[in-house]
DNA sequence: CGAGCCATCTTGACGCCGCTTAAATGGTAT
DNA sequence: ATACCATTTAAGCGGCGTCAAGATGGCTCG
C-alpha cells in the first residue's frame, strides 16, 4: 500500500541513471534508449515508437528497456519531457525577449506554434501525453513551468486593477489558443492562407494578432 | 494502379451497407462492428479499440471485420465518423438558438466544448483522426460542415467593411480556441477553478467570455 | 588481489494484435 | 432446385508488450 516498490529497495533509484560515473554495462542505455527514441520519431513517426524497435535502434536486446523504464508508456514520457524542455526553452527566450502586452502574447504563441510546427511528430508525442503528466507529481519542472510561463504572458497583459481570478482566465484561454493553433496549423486545409500570407511566419502572426485580452471583465 | 478492387468489382460497393433490405449473414455487421466499437471506447477507452475487441464484442471471428473496413484505422475513421456527426448537430443547434456575435461565439464554443468535456474518448479518438480526415476527400459532411459553422460564427461577428481573409483568420483562431479549450478544459489543473466558478458550464462561460473578435484589424 | 555481490543484459516464452489466404456457409436470383 | 457470390470462418504469419530465469561483468569489500 505505500510507496515503495515491491522487493527491497535499492540503493540506488531504480529508473535513474548513475548520476555521475557511467553505469554498468552498456556505458548509459537509459540515455542511449531515449536518444534512439528520438532519432526513430523523426525517421519513422511516433506509432514507430514501441520499445522493440527502440531497444534494436540502441543494438541492445527487447528485454532491455526493462530495467531502465517500467513500460512502453515510461518512456514515451521521457522522450516527450526531453520535448517539453525544448520547448520550454524556446518559449522562455521568447518571453525575456519581448515587452508585456500584445506584442508579448504574439512572440511567445509563435515560439510556441512554431515549434510544434517544426517537430511535429516530437510535438503529438508531448501532446498525448500530456494528460497523463497532468496527474504527475510536479516534480518535471520543464511540464510545470510552461504553464507559468503563460500566465505570466496573459496575466500581465491585463490592466493591473483585474482579480487574480481574471489572470487566471487569461491564461487558460491563451494556452487553449496556443494548443489549439499548434493542432490547426498542422492542417492541409491552412496552407492556402499560409501560401497567401507568405508563409508559416506571418500566417502564425496574424492568427495570433487577432487575440486581445487588454480589456474584457470576466462576467459580464 | 486504377481504384478498382484488385479482383473482379462487385455490383454493390464493398464496404458501404445494403442501403435498404438488411444484408445477407449476420443482419449488418458493419453497423454492429461500430456500435460495439462506441461500447468498447466508453467502457475501456480508445486504447482498447482493437479489430479483434470490436469484433469479439459483436460475436464474430477476428478476420470478419475486414470484409466492411480496410484496415483498424478505417473502423476507428467510421467510430470518430458519428462522433462528427453529433458534435456537428450540437453545434449546429447552438448556432441556431443565438443572435450572431459575441453571444453567439460562447453559446457555440460550449457547445463544442461541452461536447468533449461529455465523451473524451469519443472526442479524443475525433481528435486523432481528424489529421487524416483532413487528407481525404470532403466528401463526408459532418466533417466538413463544422468549419464551415465556425466559420460562419467568427465571420459574421465582424463588421460588415471586413475582408474575408479577415474573417477566415478569424475562423482559424476560433476554431483553434475551442479545440485548445476542448483539451485543456479535461486537465485536473482546471478543477480548482472550475469548483471556484461552480461547474463546468460556468467554466467555460467565463473562459469564452474572454475571447473577442469584434473590431481588430488582421495586420496592424 | 581475489571473491562474491548485484545491477545489468540476454534468452525464451506467453498472449494479444493487425492482416492475409483459403475454405466453408448460406441468402438470392435464375 | 441449383448455381452464384457476398459473407464469414479457420488457420497462420510476424510484430508487439511484458515477464521469468539465467548469464555477464563492473564494483566493493575482505
Amino acid at each position: 500500500m505505500s510507496d515503495d516498490a515491491p522487493h527491497a529497495p535499492p540503493q540506488t533509484p531504480p529508473d535513474l541513471k548513475a548520476a555521475d560515473g557511467r553505469p554498468y554495462h552498456h556505458g548509459d542505455l537509459r540515455r542511449a534508449l531515449v536518444d534512439a527514441g528520438r532519432r526513430l520519431l523523426e525517421r519513422e513517426g511516433s506509432a514507430a515508437l514501441s520499445l522493440r524497435a527502440v531497444a534494436r535502434e540502441a543494438g541492445v536486446s527487447a528485454a532491455a528497456p526493462y530495467h531502465h523504464f517500467k513500460d512502453r508508456a515510461a518512456l514515451l514520457y521521457a522522450v516527450a519531457h526531453e520535448g517539453n524542455v525544448a520547448l520550454n526553452e524556446m518559449v522562455h527566450t521568447a518571453f525575456e525577449n519581448s515587452e508585456p502586452g500584445q506584442a508579448r502574447i504574439v512572440k511567445v504563441g509563435m515560439a510556441y506554434v512554431g515549434f510544434a510546427l517544426a517537430n511535429p511528430a516530437l510535438y503529438d508525442l508531448m501532446f498525448e501525453t500530456t494528460r497523463m503528466y497532468d496527474s504527475l507529481p510536479d516534480s518535471l519542472e520543464a511540464e510545470g513551468q510552461l504553464p507559468r510561463l503563460l500566465a505570466a504572458t496573459f496575466g500581465a497583459s491585463l490592466p493591473a486593477r483585474r482579480s487574480d481570478l481574471d489572470r487566471h482566465l487569461a491564461a487558460i484561454a491563451g494556452w487553449a489558443m496556443f494548443r489549439g493553433l499548434a493542432e490547426v496549423a498542422q492542417f492541409r486545409t491552412m496552407e492556402p492562407f499560409k501560401a497567401l500570407l507568405g508563409g508559416d511566419k506571418d500566417f502564425l502572426e496574424a492568427v495570433l494578432g487577432r487575440l486581445d485580452f487588454s480589456d474584457k471583465p470576466a462576467k459580464p
